[in-house]
DNA sequence: CTGAAAGCGCTTACAG
DNA sequence: CTGAAAGCGCTTACAG
């Protein structure tokens, strides 16, 4: 690897010239710059980044700590934040987790390597408060911009919120009032979780008993998922609809019931949440909800950046909220025809 | 953020004192130890691993360059070698590139940052040879340990390879030979990559003609191939079979197949190639091809960190063989049972 | 327009 | 057992 005392000892001036000269300051001559700079392209010179990383206490990388890589909702918003990052000239340092893995060792490491900013991804609520509290305030003390998309715990971060309650709500609103069902059962690990919420409100208010975590769980695969499903009706009657934690949740599901032939919507509706793309390609097409990653790519972005380049010191958090859409298909009973597309900005 | 320096004015030792204190250097006191043990977790101390990396030339940060992050079948690798480099305390840098990237500006910053390994995924020959040959090329002489999955255009690196003209020569010689299928066709932009060139080998084998790349291409979506595939039946007749280039691509196949309201397999027999958990769970089930993710990821992590802690100089490069299952499942005409597991080391 | 010096935060010989 | 010095490869004031 060739450094800037190579140079500056083939060109016959200062390190502090050779320097100057590649990032073209003003104030070194034309010809110089140019003897210069051409000894640094035969020696195939590039800069080395945690050199420069030391002093100016900037590295042009960004942590990113998310759940699940393995769901295509997850990948599909890391790609493209890649792509807007990387236009800008930073860098992703992925650390994804699964439950279990030890979140505050992360976060450390991350903020150890001098990350310009920190994108901490809590999509499905895994990453308990107590768990990451205390890392989080010590790392938003030291003054490491950071976004949070969703389950904030603090006002003094900026974050992305999506209102995964009022997914769930309308959803099951719609089973109710449009498809006519009263038998609708939510599933999801965790009872308290927002989407578990909106469910209840829904049934709630229509009058009728909701019923949380039919399924023993927790599982995280479709296949688990669909294994799970075919023993649960193995000796329990077939629920009217499922809402679904989200959609890899309702394939596993649909997968089971096909198994053990029962017909989706005919014999059981079934919706899901994220809409990943596999939702329209399914057989049947997968009734679900979410919002345009893209987007939400371009808002934790804009967040993120803003604060790295200018506001680094005002820590009045911004909150912003992610809209979402409902796409109605075949799962739940409605007809198959082509959804429209997520709203672009 | 604390410093060492920090730490030793407040102990009233050496900055060198309190930096092999805090790596429990035999040489240092046990009382002096502990002392300087107890304010650096007062002052919440984490080394700077810039500076560490700076002076130790190791960063314990590998690179990775991969394609379509989006693909299941790549993000599952991705997630599984995080784990396995992360047990070594490893971090990920990842760049994922499409086509149209350069990849050269990734590969250098990547290694401006002082990688201490580097993965190049090259699994569906997106990354042409001539693109990244002189990058490569740069890197192997700088003395960065390298790791290649499929592909290798050269000798001199370590990589890995799996049979894929293989694995469509042998899921084309199963239609034909089970299904008694002729008009058999395959899709793919890339008329030269080695899956084409199997199922060209299994039909001219049995004496049949190939026909490549018969939907006008590229397209990256699944939305975008069923969009195609429909507007090709609009004034083609259907083949009797399609061999897809990759899971995704035969999902997508299948959704526009559904919509003009062909049935798979009884009009037309469809095979994939990834045996991405989704063809377990599609309906129909997809018959494919692939290796274990975990396992590729496995010998990935090997054949990197024995290059990167014993036999960093001695470039004798090796190439590893990576085996493959054929999933029989319902879409080519067979019964949808369970199929069996990929394989496990 | 160019150079000498100091420093980013750490580690590694080398003295004592 | 502990400290002073040099250095990793860069950048940033400060002289001249």
């Amino acid at each position: 690897m060739t450094t800037l005392k190579d140079i500056a000892r083939l060109t016959g001036v200062s390190v502090n010239t050779v320097s100057r000269a590649l990032r073209d300051m003003p104030d070194i001559g034309d010809a110089t710059k140019e003897r210069i700079r051409r000894v640094a392209d035969t020696l195939d010179y590039t800069p080395n980044a945690i050199a420069r990383g030391l002093v100016l206490k900037r590295t042009f990388v960004i942590g990113a700590l998310v759940t699940e890589l393995g769901n295509p909702s997850r990948s599909m918003l890391i790609r493209e934040l890649r792509r807007l990052l990387g236009k800008q000239g930073y860098q992703l340092l992925i650390e994804s987790y699964d439950t279990g893995d030890e979140v505050s060792e992360r976060l450390r490491t991350m903020t150890s390597r001098g990350v310009d900013g920190l994108l901490i991804g809590n999509i499905d609520g895994i990453l308990a408060e107590q768990e990451y509290w205390p890392d989080l305030q010590s790392i938003l003390q030291s003054g490491i911009p950071v976004v949070v998309f969703f389950h904030a715990i603090t006002t003094k971060v900026d974050n992305i919120v999506c209102d995964y309650a009022d997914i769930a709500a309308q959803l099951t609103r719609h089973l109710i009032e449009t498809h006519g069902l009263r038998g609708i059962v939510y599933t999801g690990e965790n009872a308290t979780c927002s989407r578990a919420m909106g469910y209840r409100r829904a049934m709630e208010g229509a009058g009728l008993e909701a019923q949380i975590g039919f399924i023993p769980l927790p599982y995280w695969s479709m296949r688990e998922t669909r294994d799970a499903m075919v023993a649960y009706l193995h000796d329990h009657p077939a629920p009217e609809a499922i809402v679904c934690h989200n959609d890899l949740t309702a394939m596993g599901i649909m997968a089971g019931l096909r198994k053990v032939g029962l017909k989706v919507p005919d014999d059981i509706a079934i919706v899901g949440t994220d809409n990943i793309e596999m939702a329209e390609i399914v057989n049947p097409t997968l009734t679900t909800a979410g919002f345009d990653p893209n987007l939400m790519a371009h808002k934790i972005f804009t967040l993120l950046t803003d604060r790295i380049e200018h506001e680094k010191s005002s820590r009045t958090a911004q909150q912003v909220n992610l809209d979402f859409n409902i796409f109605l298909r075949e799962s739940c009973g409605c007809s198959g025809d082509y959804s429209p597309k997520p709203p672009r900005t």
